[in-house]
DNA sequence: TTCATAATGTATCGACTCGATACTTAATTC
DNA sequence: GAATTAAGTATCGAGTCGATACATTATGAA
């Protein structure tokens, strides 16, 4: 019998755990919040709400209102009212915000390991879990969160990227981030 | 630019927190104190400490020696003091324990997943996991918890499993276990 | 042997997370 | 226009978590 797959990812959280409390800086800040200011850095402009934030966390929404308190009291986000829609609050890392994210050891020593792999394992590695959450999503009926460009919705027009779900132009910088609204092609 | 491998880890996160609150008898059970049940459930019986499970778990032995207090008042671990050193206390399942960890969701479905894969992507996706977690371990010196079996240590005497490390037979259960004092071979 | 040091584990405290509940405001549907 | 739905906030209690302090037992050195 060898390790299965969730004794992987169990050991890997608490690889995570230690290298973010072994962090001088970031020590102190909820591994939560961290966890939603990153998010906030690689979603698009449909995602980047507090439902957006919760269903990724897989929180409640009162629990991540909370946190998204915390990160906008440390001035790591701002909160810009949605023009269109009056209930909606979009989040925004700040300059300082983004310097966090990019300074995340955990982040960084995970690169570093899977570099070492060489690209042909890299690549074997994350095309299974590409696929793994494919099929977890498809049999969950979970979001996926997969990038916009790679998304059943997405079309061209003019030449420019377009969003068949919500009828709207699609600013160029969106195409690389992931929606919350994303739909693997049929 | 596509996912990286820190993202995929964060999104198998929130998938185990959904399963978790969305199970009817466990969503009301910490998730540290299943993680601590489910270590206690593969480990052998150099690991199965207080300090085993801190070490494993990447917290201070504070915190998990309050977890372990909750899980014995569950009934689902019970304690043994150790008979060489007064100072260690084992820690291990009781038969409702077991069950618990045999109902996981989580675990369930993401085996689940992991099959649908097919056995060569399945072994390529363990096989990158293993080797990325031994670079990581080898850089950042940290415990790399794995199979008895596959330690640097392990031996046979007599056609029986040893530990060259403690200089002790090992219980032949113990060998399909993960230990704390792991170490893979040069 | 004896005394200092280290290791395992527990107890307590305060800051914080988290889910549950209740609530407000705004959009949508009928 | 009323009912319903959705986004977000506020508050509360149980529990996590790190820090600190402490007790007990091992270990190692003088």
């Amino acid at each position: 019998m060898a390790l299965s797959f969730f004794d992987y990812v169990e050991r890997i959280n608490s690889l995570l755990r230690s290298w973010q409390r072994d962090d001088a800086e970031l020590s102190m800040v909820p591994a939560v919040q961290l966890s939603a200011l990153r998010y906030l850095s690689i979603c698009n402009h449909y995602s980047d709400t507090v439902m957006g934030v919760t269903d990724y966390l897989g929180l409640t929404k009162g629990t991540v209102s909370q946190s998204l308190k915390a990160l906008e009291e440390r001035q790591w986000i701002y909160k810009e009212p949605d023009l269109q829609d009056k209930r909606i609050v979009h989040l925004k890392p700040t300059a300082a915000g983004l310097a966090v994210v990019q300074q995340l050891v955990a982040v960084q020593v995970l690169q570093q390991a899977v570099q070492q792999l060489g690209p042909e394992l890299e690549q074997q590695l994350t095309g299974a879990l590409h696929q793994l959450l494919s099929h977890v999503q498809r049999q969950e009926q979970r979001k996926s969160f997969g990038l916009c460009k790679s998304c059943r919705f997405h079309q061209q027009q003019d030449g420019l990227p377009f969003c068949g779900l919500t009828q709207q132009p699609l600013p160029v910088t969106s195409t690389q981030l992931i929606c919350r609204e994303h739909q693997d092609p049929a």
